[in-house]
DNA sequence: GCCGTTTTCGGCCCGACTGTTTTCAGTCG
């Protein structure tokens, strides 16, 4: 086992112990030590091996000689004991607002309740309400945020609509009768949340092909002579579009839609005729062609030339990157070398600040460790050139969580709301307003704080901010996050005719959330962004350049 | 469960908010 499995384990003896224990210092214990393991730059065994794992902050007696029963059996009996205590899908409830591991802790003690059903079966009897700490109001909530629950099944967010429709790309490749097969529909157009995933195929022998799907789709369902319905194993419906190769384009076109931008093309003189691809369906009529992103309408169809619009190979590097430092899940080293291995050119760390409390945030103090650890891992992702820079609180009153002589030190400052989100739109608009107003801020961060399918963003007059940062020169970030995808791509043209300057970021806590670029990009290229709008497509000498100039001036 | 130039017990990361209380606990960021 290494660190990270390790981590995961003493994170689930936390949950438990939140689950069952009245002492939740015992569960924050766990919580610690796990994260103390997570910003090892060594592996648990080793450290074992040299008897050094208990002078590990966060680690006593008591863990170490769980960490050593995992890494010798890959297993714990105390979180096995603990698992058998409760229903493997318990955490599941978690999903519902106000339900914390507390109140569900409770609900499974006192009324034996281990998933949602039984948990909504409980509410409308009216057994939640009596509980200790629970209520009416509490018991209304709980099934008000079961129906949102049940309502939000049936939507995905954008990621896994890629990755269903690769995946099934990759069986169809299989198929000998298939000519073509590509993915259409709202996941081609990459909208942020997606209802199914659409896939045309090319064939002649339409029969032959249906008869394979079963291999890797279920209950197929015909709805007409060229489609038929099924279900994917993580239980979005997929739709097969049937069409013969010489109609393949048109097909295409059709399914990626929308209704809107079909009309727009056949009313501009485009036709829905014999066409490989859809490329010839756009030269015949004359119309330059537009990207499957840019067709939630029209709007690109009167354009007289095709715009190469921005592709993740594009972003040279990028700011926005958590550590072990707060609440990243990889170390500076991990996250350094990593950004390195992927070919950038330069990446800017940035953790939280000292408000940020729930998120580790960084005192003065740890700061000049984090610089000191990112000094000491510079020579070796040389010439990856590494900015200091932070992710720091907007306080209620529109200030900076860092006093002047600490924002001096950064590279750059990345400046976002985490905290008293339901704020009347008029003062969170003022808020924003002063903190853009601060020299020191380089780039806004996810400026609605929405996280899709789950909570809105805060209310804020997007004209007046864009208008501010346009003037004050900060960027605004176009956070890639799939949870977030925040600015909306809706507002991204607005905000450049007023001026506002872009960068794509992954908001990544780990090594693997650089991937979040990918969907960064995808908000981009539906706003229609070309390279040049993005600041991370500069050269490193470029930003350095910048940001140096920024500061001074 | 961990930790200690406040050291072997008693505290442990903040603060707003909400619904539950009748002085506070749980959730959320």
């Amino acid at each position: 086992m290494n660190k990270f499995d390790i981590a995961r384990a003493l994170d689930d003896i936390s949950s438990y112990l939140e689950l069952s224990e009245n002492n939740r210092f015992r569960a924050l214990a766990f919580e610690r030590a796990a994260h103390s393991i997570r910003a090892l730059d060594a592996e648990p065994a080793d450290l074992i091996a040299s008897g050094e794992l208990v002078k590990t902050p966060g680690i006593g007696k008591a863990t170490a000689a769980i960490i050593e029963e995992l890494v010798r059996t890959g297993e714990s009996k105390y979180l096995g004991e603990l698992r058998t205590q409760y229903p493997s899908g318990i955490f599941e409830l978690l999903r519902i607002p106000k339900l914390g591991l507390k109140k569900i802790g409770i609900l499974h003690e006192k009324l034996g309740i281990g998933n949602l059903d039984e948990l909504e079966a409980a509410a409308r009897d009216g057994r939640v309400a009596p509980l200790p700490g629970f209520g009416p109001k509490t018991q209304q909530y709980i099934l008000s945020g079961i129906e949102k629950a049940r309502r939000r099944e049936s939507h995905f967010l954008l990621p896994v609509g890629v990755d269903t429709g690769e995946q099934i790309r990759e069986h169809l490749a299989a198929i000998e009768e298939i000519e073509d097969a590509e993915v259409s529909g709202s996941v081609r157009r990459r909208l942020e949340i997606i209802r199914n995933v659409n896939i045309v195929i090319a064939t002649r022998d339409q029969d032959a092909v249906v008869r394979a799907l079963s291999k890797f789709v279920e209950k197929i369902e015909r709805i007409d002579d060229d489609t038929v319905k099924a279900f994917a194993r993580n239980e979005i419906d997929v739709w097969f579009h049937f069409a013969k190769p010489e109609a393949f384009g048109a097909t295409l076109l059709v399914t990626t839609g929308t209704p809107e931008f079909v009309a727009a093309f056949l009313e501009r003189g485009g036709k829905l005729g014999r066409a490989r691809t859809e490329k010839e369906l756009f030269d015949k009529a004359g119309i330059a062609y537009v990207d499957p992103e840019r067709r939630e309408n029209g709007d690109d169809l009167k354009r007289k030339r095709h715009r190469r619009l921005i592709e993740v190979s594009d972003l040279r590097g990028t700011f926005h990157v958590h550590t072990t430092f707060s609440d990243g899940r990889n170390t500076v080293h991990e996250m350094l070398t990593t950004a390195r291995d992927r070919g950038f050119e330069y990446v800017g760390i940035s953790d939280h600040s000292p408000a940020a409390f729930y998120a580790g945030g960084l005192s003065v103090e740890q700061l000049k460790l984090q610089h000191k650890e990112i000094a000491a891992n510079e020579r070796e992702v040389a010439p990856m050139r590494v900015f200091r820079g932070t992710e720091a609180d907007i306080l209620p009153d529109g200030t900076i969580d860092y006093d002047e002589k600490t924002l001096k030190k950064f590279d750059f400052v990345i400046a976002s709301i985490h905290s008293r989100f339901q704020m009347p739109k008029d003062e969170m608009t003022e808020r924003m307003l002063r903190a853009l107003d601060n020299p020191y801020v380089t780039f806004l961060g996810h400026l609605t704080g929405r996280k899709l399918l789950s909570r809105d963003g805060y209310s804020v007059d997007f004209e007046r901010i864009f208008e501010k940062a346009g003037q004050r020169g900060v960027m605004i970030e176009i956070n890639g996050n799939p949870n977030r995808l925040d600015l909306d791509w809706r507002h991204i043209r607005r905000a450049m005719d007023l001026g506002v300057g872009f960068a794509i970021t992954p908001d990544a806590h780990s090594i693997h959330e650089y991937a979040a670029l990918i969907s960064g990009t995808w908000v981009a290229r539906k706003a229609g962004l070309t390279p040049k709008e993005i600041f991370n497509t500069k050269p490193a000498d470029e930003v350095a350049a910048y940001l140096k100039a920024r500061r001074a001036g």
